[in-house]
DNA sequence: CTTAATTTGGACAAAAGAGTCTGAAATCTG
DNA sequence: CAGATTTCAGACTCTTTTGTCCAAATTAAG
């Protein structure tokens, strides 16, 4: 579906998104977080910031940002940026000619699909990504519970359930 | 999305199921209708067979065929074989636990579209699948256009428009 | 029985994806 | 300025996918 690079990008983007108090988060922070292997993420993070979906800054104090509000970067820029945007647009027997005019046989139903993914992926914000995957004053359990596995740092506070 | 395995798989049978006329079709003519590597396309079609998806049969008069009806088989079955059914079922980030108990931050979208494909693709059958393909006596000229380019050697039949 | 057509099965090569490593450039701190 | 921290850029390896090739087994037809 998505390629590990993208799935990559996206939590590294999220896990930015969610420590906006750092004004740059160093990759290597990211990546042990994350459990992704720094040199391999370094790759991806740098492939966003030639995209301009984020702003590096070299030396102590700096690593990546993200280049505009969380409220601006969809799940449709960051898979643009990644892999491209061929998943949004291909015919899914990846037949060169497919379109209105001369279908392949599951061209209705895929379009419907890719169609109703292109919608969702253009809505979902960093911004709402981030928020559940749970910053630190979220205390919804189930949140929170997600929050652990992707940021394992994240430390319960008090009220929340672990 | 799929593999080419899976895309070639896909085809293959389509036209399999189209041409019901011959008791087994050899690989090579599938090969050279749907420009597809003769050898690559053995391997994949192998494995339908291994699958019980399709039976073959070697020598003179031999090839393959499909093991059900062509209304028994649906694009599940085929995506299943081939590329598995994780499509159908996994995290979009990869992540393992992901589920209602601890939802990723793309949870509930992903899992709705995948639900839709999940049920379109259950539904879709390799009968339906192949009419759209346009058999010699479907003459619409959409389906008509499809079918030269994904069966070659189907020639316009009079009434049908080119 | 011989020949030709066909799948089967395995080995192998090429290309793409994933992951690792090293050195250079930039930048902060003292 | 010196040293430490960090991104940048490229080379390199490993694995998976894709694609090619060849010999063996099976079967139909003469």
């Amino acid at each position: 579906m998505l390629s590990k690079s993208c799935i990559y990008g996206i939590q590294a983007t999220i896990y930015v998104a969610a420590n906006a108090s750092q004004e740059f988060v160093p990759i290597s922070q990211i990546a042990s977080e994350l459990k992704i292997s720094f040199h391999f993420l370094t790759k991806v993070l740098q492939q966003l910031t030639q995209e301009g979906l984020m702003n590096s800054y070299r030396g102590p104090k700096g690593g990546v940002a993200l280049a505009k509000p969380s409220t601006e970067i969809t799940l449709y820029d960051l898979i643009g940026a990644i892999d491209g945007t061929s998943i949004f647009t291909e015919c899914m027997l990846g037949l060169p000619g497919c379109g209105i005019a001369e279908p392949c046989p599951a061209h209705e139903h895929w379009t419907k699909i890719r169609n109703e993914l292109t919608v969702i992926a253009r809505r979902l914000t960093l911004d709402t990504m981030a928020k559940k995957a749970g910053e630190l004053n979220v205390r919804l359990t189930d949140e929170f519970r997600y929050a652990q596995k992707l940021f394992p740092s994240i430390k319960p506070v008090n009220g929340a359930q672990a």
